[in-house]
RNA sequence: GGGCGAUUAGCUCAGCUGGUUAGAGCGCCGUCCUCACACGGCGGAGGUCACUGGUUCGAAUCCAGUAUCGCCCACCA
């Protein structure tokens, strides 16, 4: 055994060893053979935009920290990762870099700006996959996967071609969203709406035939060039002679017809509306409605087009400013006044996104969705924390057909081609050579790629080998869990869900755990522009990954942002540090180098009763155990981590480790039992803090007396209650309470901690045996010695004493101390004795109380009511002596 | 407009099915370099659990309302 062990745990060499070695010998590799019960995730990939943030060091952490636990309770695991191309965004990223050359992505041309991008791709992803190794994730790289890899893209076009051939997928012209930066339409849920301080121009439309004219209001004056009606409320009394009428619409002078819809609210504005069919997304609908026709004004860079006129090529916001001051020359404008409202915005760019009428590809989703209602509402998979299923259900049942096709370069180009000869279309899972309709060769593939989200919503059957019916795909499928953020419950989870139950029958996964956002110390959200962004891999540099992963563990309330605390962080460091010394103890006094079981401690319990100190932490170690297990089945890991850093700090170190120091130094057999308690426990620690702690505790199991290669599959511990023994818990609680008060006591008399005082003790009630059999120990945490018993009298003289439920006790001292402090000390406890035992008198003074409340807790009640006045008359009987002279 | 959530110590937050002496980390005060650890030990101060009612023998915990804050969805031009 190595003895040579460094004052304090430098993780850097540590964590850098074993994960190379874990990676090597294979640990993180699932055996889909394997007749172990599965646990399975599916990754969320991360985008190849860039590098991974704090969101991701969360995300992935709580991975792996189910991963790991599953894998030492003995499960056949299966944690596959990958990356997305994350199309739009990728492709933003890329075109940026082009910018600075100068450069166009048109300049370099489809084929050549794809080879661009999939360099950058290969750049980013190595680097994310080497963040993702340094945060110790186990996951299996044997399997990783990328959306745009060759067997996704089977996947892809087996997944369309089928929605395609039930008619779920159509293609069509519709008004979309379109992103005249990006070039392409977008979904409605990659518009993001933000407020605005706008304006409400109230433009007259001269009444044809008439000098009266009709007012509307808009927020986009320049859409008017291309308003094809005005539409006004049936039964809006204000505008009745107007129904059927025509009105001049001006800067066009077209002839546009006045309609009556519903839809328009006679509050707003003047109660009519200008009806702009090709540029707003009510309009359209109520084109349809009314087969109005559908003039296109705006173009797809976001300029006017020839069908504006007179301001044909201008910029829409330049038109905008011109389209006023035109109205304003023709005195035509009624009114302007100041109209906040919500603009939508581009998600990848932020550029005002324009509605645009355009030739798309959709996804039928409402069938689909129904189904994914269906299979939440039987708990066929179920959110953590459930709160979430509602916004599921909220937002499912009021879901509206997916536009899929983006006109950009970077992604699954669709499997669809067009014949030059007939027109018509062919979609196809192999690429086509003929068409389908009249046999021509003329084809051209479709030019438009799919939305980012479609290949991610395959992704849990994809990356098993679907559509092949593989070994893979009955062992892992469906997944056990989903870890990720709310951020993309509709983007992902909700498509996943969709797509996972028409093409496998099944939902993709049993449980969908939601993290939160991970904000700075001060709870904002981390951004850029604010440049509060932490770098994860700054943190690992710094503090070590296992302090990284614990803080994010310990602070992560499931479905709840965490403010991320580096000072805390520093607490969480300081944390490993002490696992590190605790270890570095016991391996200094450590002598046999064989690993403890259970066994050896279950014979050690069976031959004679273990001193208190081991019954208590052998107790206290299994209701850890179980509490672990309880918390890690709720996906509490917040709970779990905490209760181990507590019970590992503050109890197996400050009291446990403290109380068994007085045994070490000979070769006893009572040392050599402690020893043997300590090294079990330590052990058993280790490896419940494997999951969240990886490095560090796999370092220190090596080192200590182990059975195994690794404490990754050493078996995670399971609770043995006959080991709990309430007895030793409840005595080993008073026991400390008494040495806090003697300690407190010496503090507050200002007494040097390393003199040894005499001290006297009256015990209370049947303590005394107890007592005695503390003696030691007594005299070692408190630094008493002698330790006299005495059963009522007090000694005279120079004393400091005080009282807890065990005992009295009294102090000697040298010199006198601060009897005002004392006296102040003691007046303080008074106060709140007096206090406590009101508030029980009165408890058990209430008759509804004794008679309705359950027997357990009026038995408690009493007992404290009756320690509690115990000692506040010991109390009063030390302060009648102080007054005394 | 609809929905969800939050309000607990100086700061950031736990407190899971109602019964604790209301906790943690950091910070603060005092003290100690005691032979694992100063990334440490020991001790201490600090809270009318947002407010108002209700249910209950009993409420930080459940219910209703109020106030403040945050998020999501919708998008009346």
């Amino acid at each position: 055994m190595n003895k040579e062990i460094a004052k304090s745990y430098e993780p850097q060499e540590v964590e850098r060893k074993w994960y190379t070695l874990w990676e090597e010998r294979g640990y993180f590799r699932a055996d889909e053979e394997s007749t172990n019960p599965s646990f399975s995730i599916a990754m969320p990939p991360p985008n190849v935009t860039g590098s991974l943030h704090m969101g991701h060091a969360l995300n992935m952490t709580l991975q792996d920290i189910l991963t790991r636990w599953e894998r030492m309770k003995g499960s056949n695991v299966l944690w596959l990762p990958g990356t997305d191309h994350a199309g739009i965004a990728t492709q933003n990223v890329v075109e940026r870099q082009l910018a600075e050359q100068g450069k166009k992505r048109t300049d370099l041309g489809r084929e050549e700006f794809e080879r661009v991008v999939w360099e950058w791709k290969e750049k980013a992803e190595s680097n994310i996959l080497s963040q993702i190794r340094k945060l110790g994730c186990s996951c299996d790289w044997s399997r990783q996967r990328f959306t745009l890899d060759e067997g996704l893209s089977r996947a892809v076009r087996e997944v369309f071609v089928q929605l395609y051939d039930d008619g779920l997928i159509y293609r069509g012209e519709y008004l979309v969203n379109w992103c005249p930066r990006c070039r392409t339409a977008i979904s409605d849920l990659e518009v993001e709406f933000s407020p605005t301080q706008g304006k409400l121009w109230h433009i007259r439309y001269p009444i044809k035939g008439s000098d009266e004219s009709l007012v509307v209001a808009t927020t986009r004056p320049e859409t008017m060039l291309g308003d094809t009606a005005v539409a006004v409320h049936p039964e809006d009394k204000r505008y009745l002679h107007l129904h059927g009428k025509t009105v001049i619409l001006p800067l066009m002078d077209r002839e546009i017809s006045v309609i009556t819809d519903s839809f328009v609210e006679m509050e707003f504005g003047t109660g009519a509306v200008k009806v702009t069919p090709g540029h707003d997304p009510n309009d359209f609908e109520m084109g349809r409605r009314h087969s109005l026709p559908i003039v296109k004004v705006i173009g797809e860079e976001g300029q006017m087009t020839e069908e504006a006129g007179e301001f044909s090529g201008l910029d829409r916001y330049q038109a905008r400013k011109q389209v006023v001051a035109a109205l304003e020359h023709q005195d035509l404008l009624a009114k302007v006044e100041p109209h906040p409202h919500n603009v939508g915005g581009c998600q990848r760019c932020g550029t005002v996104v324009e509605p645009l009428v355009s030739t798309q590809w959709f996804v039928k989703v409402k069938p689909l969705a129904e189904a994914a209602i269906e299979a939440v509402e039987k708990k066929e998979t179920v959110f953590v924390p459930q709160n979430y299923e509602k916004i599921f259900f909220e937002w499912m049942s009021n879901i509206h057909d997916w536009c899929i096709s983006r006109q950009l370069w970077w992604g699954h180009r669709i499997p669809a081609w067009h014949c030059e000869s007939c027109g018509e279309l062919t979609v196809s899972r192999e690429d086509v050579e003929l068409c389908d309709h009249c046999q021509g060769r003329d084809l051209v593939q479709e030019s438009d790629v799919l939305d980012t989200w479609f290949s991610s919503a395959l992704w849990p059957f994809s990356t098993l080998g679907w559509p092949d019916e593989t070994k893979e795909l009955s062992t892992y499928y469906p997944t056990t869990a989903l870890v990720t953020g709310f951020d993309i419950i509709f983007f992902w989870v909700a498509r996943m869900m969709m797509m996972g139950l028409r093409f496998r029958g099944e939902v993709p996964f049993r449980r969908v755990y939601i993290n939160g956002l991970v904000r700075d110390e001060k709870g904002h959200k981390m951004s850029k522009s604010r440049g509060n962004i932490i770098d994860p891999l700054e943190l690992i540099d710094q503090y070590g990954s296992d302090a990284v992963r614990f803080t994010v563990a310990v602070s992560a309330v499931p479905g709840t942002d965490i403010p991320f605390s580096i000072s805390r962080m520093a607490g969480y460091r300081a944390f490993c540090n002490k696992i590190w010394n605790a270890g570095r103890f016991l391996l200094l006094n450590i002598e046999t180098h064989s690993p403890i079981s259970e066994k050896d401690v279950e014979s050690l319990r069976q031959e004679s009763e273990l001193a208190l100190q081991h019954r208590w932490i052998l107790g206290r170690l299994q209701q850890v155990i179980a509490g672990t297990d309880r918390n890690l089945e709720k996906f509490l890991l917040h709970e779990a981590s905490h209760d181990l850093y507590h019970f590992f700090w503050h109890e197996l170190c400050d009291w446990y480790i403290e109380l068994i120091k007085a045994d070490l130094g000979g070769s006893s057999a009572k040392a050599e039992g402690s020893v043997l308690i300590a090294t079990f426990v330590l052990e058993t620690s280790l490896r419940l803090l494997h999951p969240f702690i990886p490095f560090l505790t796999e370092e220190m199991w090596q080192r200590l007396p182990h059975e195994g290669e690794s404490i990754m599959f050493a078996p995670y511990p399971r609770s043995r209650v006959d080991w709990i023994d309430e007895e030793a818990i409840s005595q080993m609680e008073q026991f400390q309470e008494l040495v806090t008060s003697i300690r407190t006591a010496r503090a507050e008399s200002n007494i040097a901690p390393s003199k040894k005082l005499p001290a006297q003790l009256i015990p209370r009630g049947e303590a005394e045996a107890f007592l005695r059999s503390q003696q030691h120990q007594l005299q070692n945490l408190c630094r008493l010695d002698p330790i006299e018993f005495s059963p009522a009298q007090k000694d005279k003289g120079l004393r400091v004493s005080g009282v807890s439920r065990l005992a009295e006790f009294s102090l000697a001292l040298d010199e006198a101390v601060d009897l005002e402090a004392k006296r102040e000390r003691i007046g303080r406890q008074l106060q709140k004795l007096t206090q406590d035992l009101e508030r029980l008198e009165t408890k058990l003074g209430n008759s509804a109380f004794v008679q309705k409340a359950p027997a357990h807790v009026v038995e408690a009640t009493r007992l404290r009511r009756h320690e509690a006045g115990e000692q506040l008359k010991n109390l009063q009987e030390t302060l009648n002596e102080l007054s005394q002279p």
